[in-house]
RNA sequence: GCGGGGGUCGCCAAGUCAGGUUAAAGGCGCAAGGCUUAGGACCUUGUGGCGAAGGCCUUCGUGGGUUCAAAUCCCACUCCCCGCACCA
């Protein structure tokens, strides 16, 4: 009957939560450690991909179970942020798509998908459906600190954290644009949008050109040009509109009247014109003083910024070829009544110089692209690309006053910064990537937030305190390094707060919600008293800073805080036993804001012996080698995949797929190819169950080889699993370990039901099981149960390797019949021989003297150049001449490609009896074979009709097989 | 543009920092044999090419170079993925 493997393990889960064996509490005889995973937003089911990063965390935590330390692993649920909010005005209107999603993808019961109009719910239904995943995969998770982020305890926490922050001058008010929806007046991300569209804000400048007291705004991406400009370009067919804005009058595109309303309080709109009536008309350059004419071309498109644009022909390709154009064009002048003289005399004027260009690069550009006119595509191609060289590589020229010599990179920044400081020019913001429709179905615009909340993550000291920090900090893998100091150095202001969402409120600005990055920093210091706060049911309003300040900083006069002293020292207790944070677990993607976040504010907030110690971070799941994604319906809710493999089986499967930083793989065929091979492994223990103790000191060769591959296997794996490297965990103490058993198994063969081979193959599975139980946990106490020992595997001891037990030379011997075997196979499979009689003729003696002599000389430094000539030295090699010399030959070879610790390892072994060893093993060689096998010394054989034993080098014997083709 | 990661023998994936355990672990898939009434599972073997003796040849994105020795070090090129913020 197969083993039920779901009973099983809800058996054991039931066990660790009555004996609550992952419940830790402070215990000063014990060292501790104290780990945490990202805790889940519950906008919908988790998926296997959710389940990488917590698996790793908790197969972490169960080994430094195991290891004898006390380990907490607490977990939460993060209810902060707008995407729920989003949700539940989705399904309030009714969204089809939506609720599609709920009932079929996430199979929520159709009859409570009503009640997800309140967002609380939708947050409260897939906390739950996330925690019982999370019991089902058999997390060992202490449960009694569990909280949601919107708790009035842990809003209490946040305003502690934020007035701190907000005291050591870490937080900055300014303006920020945002992508905003006029309908619904607030702003839109990502999951606001049709099509998740992200909006892509891009900031022009406009410049004021003066036109007889009324501004022409002129919206460049490129300021600097400004020194440049010939004329300004508006476009005749459009419709324009002169506004009042800030007390200023301009005149900009009809689209861009509705932009500017969001970057500028007021906005009167004055009159209506055609972009034709300011043909002709002239306005001032602001900067340099110069009058230019207002002149018409196609390619101004009015939906683009203010609609209004500065020509600068030198740089830019569409203004030299427009001009050109009109040039070329007397008709138009005429219409326009231009004056014809003024136009003709329009040349470029350049405002940077730029290697290998002329003094004209746009001229360059336009002519090596061999481009015709303005409405030719390619002029696009020519733009960009003039564009990017000139802002990396070009300066500006002497014309440009205080600018001069600058790169165009550092005076574009400063030329802006200038004009917009005095008011020539003010900030435009375009949504490149636009329209985009907000989900009600309005047109996205940019908004100018003017009195955003931010934490200035680019504060200079703030950043040093996190550079010197991030440097004694462990990161797993340390690959991660470099990254980490990246964002470091990129970080600037972070906006903190919002206008909606579920969260906590700023506590001096209370219009405001802090988002969920800002609010998810320092949370690990919570878990410590949130255990406390639960059991007691402490009324929030107690958790004044004052309390804060002394729970997590010694701050202040406890006996005057109003919390009973023995509660609050409990808490105190519970924070300095458990912090710092031992390690950090998440997923990549949270490495350039969460991750840098969380080292900001801890070295903003707790003193430094509380600072986090390391950094553990994991790459993400792919399905059958695709990306996992709502259109490819390739998701795996959680339960479902755990109805399917079993908690044990999923676990090991994720974590076998790769190593660390991968993306893993995950994969039916695989999967079901573990579940395979951990039932296997169960029916293997399960029939080995009633074996006895060990008994070393009685130990032949083979058992001394098996209980030295153990000790090695265990060695590897103990410092895998120190490292996080759980892939090679696996394969060493599952595959490797059990090849290592299955082939003492069958070298076994006759005595397999020996008590001492019984017991030796028993004490093998004791350490695979130990070692696996941080892995397939549910299947490991069953076998720990049948093997009659006391208690959880999951708080075993983890296996230690014991050096006594390792015995090289019986690993050198076995891995020596091993290639015999190997060798006699190849003969025969290449000869066709069916063998009747194989002799193997071990080698002479003289010639191991020399193999010894040879690795002697490569271990004490000799060169493998010069090896050859080492070992010719010897008067006693001379002698034997020929012979000698070609062994040496191929003995360099061999010597020098073996690996170092083999070396090292023959040396001491100091020879190998090999004649006796081979010996011992014709048994079991002739019945591999299926033929008569026997072995001779090379140094005098007595049969050898093909005059093989030549051949014998040492740990090489020669073969010569007899026998009918 | 800036930054990060990656291209390994059908697929997945170790190995690269510390050059020689490397024709290159392991898993999957495939094939043969064993077991079985059969199937599944499991065990053994094979899975670049050639080979009538354990060998030889070619191979780690491409092209060069350093070295007794390169998947690994250096240079150039090329292709793919991901992040760039107010959003979890």
């Amino acid at each position: 009957m197969p083993l039920d493997l779901r009973s099983l393990e809800e058996k054991w889960q039931r066990r660790w939560s009555e004996a609550r064996i992952f419940e830790a509490d402070p215990d000063p005889a014990k060292p501790k450690y104290y780990l945490t995973v990202a805790y889940p937003y519950p906008n919908s089911p988790q998926h296997i991909g959710h389940a990488r990063t917590y698996t790793l965390a908790d197969a972490h935590a169960r080994y430094m179970r195991m290891k004898g330390y006390n380990t907490l692993l607490p977990m939460a649920f993060h209810y902060t942020g707008t995407p729920i909010l989003a949700m539940s005005k989705r399904v309030a209107a009714n969204d089809a798509e939506l609720i599609d999603v709920f009932v079929k993808l996430y199979e929520v019961d159709e009859r409570i998908i009503d009640s997800f109009k309140d967002p609380l719910n939708i947050a409260k239904y897939f906390h739950h459906d996330i925690k019982l995943g999370m019991q089902a995969m058999g997390f060992s998770i202490d449960w009694r600190r569990e909280f949601t982020t919107i708790d009035p305890a842990y809003t209490k926490f946040i305003e502690w954290q934020f007035r701190h922050l907000l005291s050591a001058g870490l937080i900055t008010k300014g303006a920020h644009p945002v992508g905003w929806c006029p309908s619904c007046m607030s702003p839109v991300g990502q999951h606001d949008t049709k099509g998740d569209l992200e909006p892509d804000i891009v900031e022009f400048t406009a410049i004021k050109f003066d036109m007889d007291g009324t501004a022409l705004p002129v919206a460049t991406l490129r300021p600097e040009t400004v020194f440049g400009v010939t004329n300004i370009w508006v476009n005749p067919g459009a419709n324009y509109v002169e506004v009042e804005a800030n007390g200023d009058r301009m005149i900009v595109s009809e689209r861009a009247v509705q932009k500017l309303k969001g970057m500028m309080p007021q906005i009167l709109r004055l009159r209506d014109l055609a972009g034709s009536e300011l043909i002709g008309r002239h306005a001032r350059n602001p900067i340099t003083g110069t009058l230019v004419p207002v002149l018409p071309a196609e390619f101004v498109d009015p939906n683009n910024a203010t609609g209004v644009v500065m020509s600068v022909p030198a740089h830019a390709p569409y203004d030299l070829l427009a001009l050109r154009d009109l040039k070329a064009n007397p008709g138009i002048i005429r219409v326009y009544g231009l004056d014809e003289s003024e136009i003709a005399a329009l040349v470029p004027i350049p405002v940077v110089e730029l290697e290998g260009f002329s003094r004209v690069p746009a001229e360059d550009a336009v002519k090596r692209l061999g481009i015709r006119d303005q409405k030719d595509p390619k002029g696009e191609i020519a733009t960009k690309e003039l564009y990017q060289k000139e802002f990396h590589l070009a300066r500006m020229l002497p014309g440009t006053g205080v600018y001069a010599g600058m790169p165009v990179s550092k005076a574009k920044e400063k030329i802006k910064q200038d004009l917009v400081s005095s008011k020539r020019a003010f900030p435009f913001y375009e949504i490149m990537n636009g329209p985009i429709q907000c989900r009600c179905g309005a047109e996205v615009t940019v908004n100018l937030v003017d009195d955003q909340w931010f934490i200035n993550y680019a504060d200079e000291s703030w950043k040093e305190t996190v550079r010197k920090h991030l440097k004694n900090m462990s990161l797993v893998p340390d690959d991660l390094r470099q990254e980490f100091e990246n964002v470091v150095e990129w970080l600037k202001e972070k906006a903190c707060a919002r206008r909606a969402g579920l969260g906590t409120r700023l506590p001096w600005d209370s219009a405001w919600v802090i988002e969920s990055l800002s609010d998810s920093t320092i949370y690990m210091a919570f878990y410590t008293i949130s255990k406390i706060i639960n059991q007691h049911r402490l009324d929030p309003s107690a958790l004044t800073d004052e309390v804060f300040d002394y729970i997590f900083l010694g701050k202040g006069d406890p006996s005057s805080l109003p919390i009973e002293r023995e509660i609050l020292e409990a808490m105190r207790n519970e924070f300095n036993y458990f912090y710092p944070l031992d390690s950090r677990h998440s997923g990549r993607d949270l490495v350039p804001n969460h991750l840098t976040f969380f080292i900001f504010n801890h070295v903003a907030i707790f003193p430094e012996k509380h600072w986090p110690r390391q950094i553990a971070v994991n790459g993400s799941v792919l399905m059958e080698g695709k990306k996992m994604s709502k259109s490819l319906g390739n998701i795996i809710p959680l339960h479902k995949a755990i109805m399917i493999y079993g908690a044990d089986t999923l676990r090991t499967s994720i974590l076998f797929a790769s190593e660390l930083l991968q993306d893993a793989d995950f994969s039916d065929s695989q999967a079901k190819s573990i579940r395979s091979k951990l039932l296997e492994f169960y029916d293997l223990a399960c029939s080995y169950a009633d074996a006895g103790m060990p008994d070393f000191s009685s130990a032949d060769h083979l058992d001394k080889w098996i209980i030295s591959r153990v000790q090695r296997v265990v060695s590897q794996v103990d410092s895998s699993m120190q490292c996080l490297r759980m892939r090679e965990a696996i394969h060493c103490a599952f595959f490797i370990l059990q090849q290592d058993l299955q082939w003492y198994i069958r070298r076994r063969a006759d005595r397999c039901s020996d008590p001492r081979t019984r017991s030796i193959v028993k004490y093998v599975l004791r350490a695979i099981v130990k070692m696996m139980a941080p892995f397939a946990p549910h299947l490991c106490e069953e076998i720990w149960e049948k093997f009659g020992e006391d208690g959880f595997v999951s708080v075993a001891s983890y296996p230690e390797t014991d050096q006594a037990l390792i015995c090289e030379r019986d690993e050198i011997t076995e891995d020596l019949l091993k290639s015999i075997i190997c060798d006699t196979a190849e003969i025969i499979k290449v000869t066709g021989i069916s063998p009747a009689r194989i002799c193997y003729y071990t080698s002479p003696k003289w010639k191991w003297d020399l193999y010894l002599k040879a690795l002697a000389a490569l271990e004490s430094g000799v060169d493998p150049r010069g090896l050859i000539r080492e070992l010719m030295k010897d008067p006693e090699i001379r002698k034997r001449g020929g012979e000698a010399a070609k062994f040496i030959n191929s003995i360099c070879s061999c010597t020098i490609t073996l690996p170092k610790e083999d070396r090292k390892k023959i040396l001491r072994a100091s020879g190998i009896e090999e004649a006796a060893f081979i010996g011992e093993c014709t048994t079991f060689l002739s019945e591999y074979f299926k033929c008569k096998v026997e072995v001779q010394s090379a140094d005098l054989p007595g049969y050898d009709p093909n005059g093989k034993a030549g051949q014998a080098a040492p740990l090489r014997p020669a073969i010569y097989i007899e026998g009918q083709r």
